[in-house]
DNA sequence: GTGCGAATAT
DNA sequence: TATATTCGCA
């Protein structure tokens, strides 16, 4: 086992984006370039947050035992449009008492949650953590929270299976497919709590610590009537519209090969990602959606 | 007061 | 269903 999690170990170094994949862009919601893009300039309402960028604080590693408290992105505060279709004119309402729009959970943003969790060890696997941890903005400790209820769930579901019937018997495909695109950590599906939690001896997450942070852009969707500029929705690269996910992993297609060119300003649309009508294939009438992700693959 | 976790709501 | 919000407890 020493050597599984060795190698696993190895594959999530690897996986993790190297500087160059990183790319210096900040913003919190939709970043400058992608609001021109979609021609997004409704003077009522403000999609940028500054960028506080947290701090490239160093992880809380259990053997340093010091969580960097202070800055991290906890809130920003979004500005996403709220009901008001901006056409009325009616609603400046500011972005206060607003809702953020539905997180959504790609297979992307999936798998940096499971490698936090599996770096942090079960035992210390707590929404906050986690949270500070992934470093994406624009994600709470609530939104953490929530799908990691329902990530125990899964655990557990998988422990029962494995120990009982041993049969690869998926349980709830439906229900597991987005967890089934990450790779779930050896350890994860023994009896964790028991004991021994797992140190992992290494460095925090480099990539996390070298450079600010990942940047994921997160995306509002707005209402399916909506003006014209809201129309549009950056899907999930990670799935095809039918909702299943052709290759959970993929290992590093070559990246599109963009560096900062220092000083030119790249305006360049999300890599990967397509742009595609969520709404079409999600049954909601017209539900705002929050979607995040990654600015390089992953 | 904070934040976790489970229940409950949308 | 997936995610959000609420609620009780440590």
């Amino acid at each position: 086992m020493r050597e599984e999690d060795s190698n696993w170990f190895s594959r999530w170094e690897e996986e993790l984006p190297s500087p160059e994949e990183l790319m210096p862009l900040s913003q919190t919601l939709i970043t400058p370039d992608l609001a021109l893009a979609f021609d997004i300039r409704n003077p009522n309402h403000d999609y940028r947050t500054p960028p506080p960028l947290p701090p490239p604080a160093a992880l809380p590693l259990p053997s340093c035992g010091a969580v960097q408290p202070p800055s991290m992105p906890t809130s920003s505060e979004f500005a996403s449009d709220s009901g008001d279709l901006g056409s009325g004119g009616a609603g400046d309402e500011p972005a206060r008492t607003l809702k953020r729009p539905r997180l959504v959970w790609t297979p992307q943003l999936h798998k940096r949650f499971v490698d936090a969790v599996a770096h942090l060890g079960i035992k210390n696997a707590v929404p906050k953590t986690i949270m500070q941890l992934m470093s994406v903005d624009g994600l709470t400790r609530e939104n953490v929270a929530s799908h990691l209820q329902k990530y125990r769930l899964y655990l557990k579901r998988m422990q029962g299976l494995s120990g009982g019937a041993g049969s690869a018997a998926t349980a709830d495909p439906a229900t597991d497919h987005l967890f089934a695109s990450a790779p779930v950590p050896p350890h994860f599906l023994h009896t964790g709590r028991s004991n021994s939690e797992h140190f992992l001896p290494f460095v925090p997450v480099q990539g996390l610590q070298h450079h600010q942070q990942h940047q994921m852009v997160a995306a509002a969707v707005g209402h399916p009537h909506l003006p014209t500029q809201y129309h549009r929705q950056l899907g999930h690269f990670g799935s095809s519209p039918n909702g299943q996910f052709e290759h959970p992993l993929l290992d590093r297609p070559a990246q599109q090969t963009l560096h900062r060119m220092g000083g030119a300003p790249l305006h360049n649309q999300v890599p990967s990602s397509h742009v595609q009508d969520l709404e079409s294939s999600n049954g909601n009438g017209g539900r705002k959606v929050l979607t995040l992700f990654p600015s390089g693959d992953e």
